[in-house]
DNA sequence: CAGAAATACTCAGCACACTGAGCAATTCCT
DNA sequence: AGGAATTGCTCAGTGTGCTGAGTATTTCTG
């Protein structure tokens, strides 16, 4: 299954270099670095993905906590409470004590939150298309599946 | 193409809330991060998988100054510095200022970066096995092959 | 050879992302 | 009802990753 799996180098060598374009991880980070690059210069400056992930979350079930939110969008409960706070301060989202349970934060989307969402959803779909350009639909299509199914299953790894 | 692609939600709805999973970036993210956990729980949890990349490329590669080292790895300046600096001060990476151009640091492995570089690449092969246990043999391939794609042009898009 | 341009690095500032510790509020159990 | 366990959040600390400004050194040009 391995030709040269253990890479044993000639001569003297101790241990030879890896190739890290057979590293998922390092795969990863490139792509997502790639990713936020990207959106940068075609999204927002201002506003990014991981922030139009809590806004979408919201937009979609308004008056959660941040630890639902934070299942939700696959990030910390220590990450949503900074992203949360950000959002809050620039008026995007409404962060209000829940009355009925003091110890959490009820989130809404503020109008102008939605408004932003609104114009961020377009501006996703024409950056997506940029990004996956390399690709045909299908290839596409299996990219997407196959990462969420890795990502899915080291997920489950630790709940 | 697309049945009902810009969205248009019924009745008074403004805007929709997107699906994530259908975006890559949102996916790169979380693969990336799932990456990191499992990386932290099976192979390391003082030296990183950015700071193994970097060890691996001064193995292949020594005597390399920082800015070749970025592109080697794909990695800003600024973190390649933050990197090596963490590096140095644990002693696996000498860094020393070229007499011949004062500019540049010049980088190598110690005996000892190269003893930690070979444990690592022991672990990081199960881990990546771990990793990729939910895809067949031909998806592993697929997957690294279509990430490489995409995270490549996007990086050629600015230089 | 002197000034200008290019190069390599450093530093400050911001955002993301985690862990672990600690605090406050609620719920559960006796 | 009262103490224990649970739950939700905050805070401090560390590491990754970027931009933009600034410094030092070398190289290029007139």
């Amino acid at each position: 299954m391995e030709p040269a799996g253990t890479g044993l180098g000639r001569e003297g060598e101790r241990m030879a270099a890896v190739d890290l374009s057979t590293h998922p991880g390092h795969l990863a980070r490139r792509l997502q670095q790639a990713h936020s690059l990207l959106w940068g210069a075609m999204v927002s400056e201002e506003t990014t993905s991981p922030q139009f992930a809590v806004l979408n979350a919201l937009l979609e079930k308004p008056g959660m906590d941040q630890r639902t939110l934070s299942e939700h969008v696959h990030l910390d409960r220590s990450t949503i409470a900074d992203i949360v706070a950000r959002l809050a301060g620039r008026e995007l989202v409404e962060r209000v004590r829940d009355p009925a349970d003091g110890r959490r934060n009820v989130l809404k989307l503020t109008e102008y939150g939605r408004r932003v969402h609104g114009k961020l959803v377009t501006r996703t779909g024409r950056m997506n298309r940029v990004f996956l350009a390399p690709l045909d639909g299908e290839e596409r299509e299996t990219l997407l599946r196959l990462i969420a199914r890795v990502a899915g299953a080291a997920e489950e790894l630790r709940g």
